[in-house]
DNA sequence: TTGTTCATGTAAGAAGTTACATGATTTA
DNA sequence: TAAATCATGTAACTTCTTACATGAACAA
């Protein structure tokens, strides 16, 4: 079973849902977990059937097709227990963010100041959505660790962390950007596109200018 | 083009490399950028070749085939800028170690806290590597804004500090474990699964147990 | 009456992983 | 002499995204 078949069956452990809300659940993972378009998840929901670790009953709802509510059986609980205890390789991040951060030095340092000031508001915007979602845990549930909502307040926990960190980043950032942007050389502003290759050993183009003391 | 494409376009815009070089570089991408393997890199600059954003000249090496070095073109390096300068859509965050952590009631509490200490560990690891690149910039390529080596130093800040926050949240839940591990009612070291549905409302398999006061 | 939400599904393609393949050079 | 590293490539498969499709209920 797949990464998603287990996010899937996570998410039906406290709680029966349709195809169409784990849909709603899983496309909006602010800090946590797992996304999911809804074409990717009701396949895995029929293989989860096939499995037998969910079972599926029919309800009253609108459209062409019926509506069905999924619920997670003691096999599929089984299944999910060994899963969260099995072995986890270290997974490879990958950042377009990240990418885009080390080519910086590509772009003109107004436009590089922009990047890192609209990444900053992102950054707060979803410390707001993981505050509001923080604030729908009861005190009492967040006590007990044998309880699943200590676990999924916990991850928001985390979440929250990992983002304030990330805001402190792009501050300071934002900071370097603007007080040695006046030290540094105009390369960008100058429509040449051939001054962004000094910095490069043995580009194309010949007669590499040196890099600026 | 691919976010791969670009990837290493920005890993040949400072130097010129072989596909083996970059397939090394991009596979211990250990708090930043992008991971890929060779087998997706190999075709992705035959593409970028095609593009014309890259130019390969064959070099004395062993293996069957010929040992190519990749060097980026004027129009690979205006590609990269343009790219580096465009709108960034959210990233979907996917991270199957916060899944773990969601279904970790499940788990008995000692292999809970099993899995954290080992969480844990691998934190301190990557901050030991994460150092270890961070002590190879000289403190002069630091310094301006303008060098590529600023924003690749960047990253790595980036990477320490929110590993940071993920050590210091490691250490928050092994305490939480730890401490409050006493006062719950055992319900993992039974031997009976069903105990573990009482969470559950509308488990499948009927007579769901009341929650523990 | 036009658009959005509810509700499910399939199809085509892109992206990523794992495995297979070759063969020289270096290390144990 | 056996294994690992250097160095490149293809094939098969899984996973994920984007687009197409249906049709009822409800809101503007």
């Amino acid at each position: 079973m797949s990464t998603l078949g287990y996010a899937l069956l996570a998410l039906l452990s406290t709680r029966p849902r349709t195809g169409y809300e784990l849909a709603q659940r899983m496309r909006r993972p602010i800090a946590h977990m797992w996304a999911a378009q809804h074409s990717q998840i009701y396949p895995e929901l029929a293989r989860l059937a096939d499995a037998g670790w969910v079972t599926s009953t029919v309800i009253p709802g609108p459209g062409p097709r019926d509506t069905r509510r999924y619920t997670i059986t003691a096999p599929g609980l089984e299944a999910l227990a060994t899963w969260a205890d099995s072995p986890l390789a270290p997974e490879v991040p990958r950042s377009e963010m990240l990418l885009r951060v080390r080519s910086l030095w590509l772009v003109s340092p107004e436009r590089a100041v922009a990047f890192a000031a609209e990444q900053r508001r992102r950054c707060l915007e979803r410390l707001t959505v993981l505050d509001q979602e923080a604030a729908e845990f009861a005190p009492d549930d967040v006590l007990s660790t044998g309880h699943p909502e200590f676990f999924a307040y916990t991850t928001l926990r985390y979440g929250v962390l990992r983002t304030q960190a990330a805001l402190a980043w792009w501050d300071w950032l934002l900071q370097q950007l603007r007080t040695r942007q006046a030290d540094v050389l105009p390369l960008m502003t100058e429509k040449d596109p051939a001054s962004r290759a000094s910095w490069q050993q043995g580009a194309t183009s010949g007669t590499p200018g040196a890099p600026p003391a």
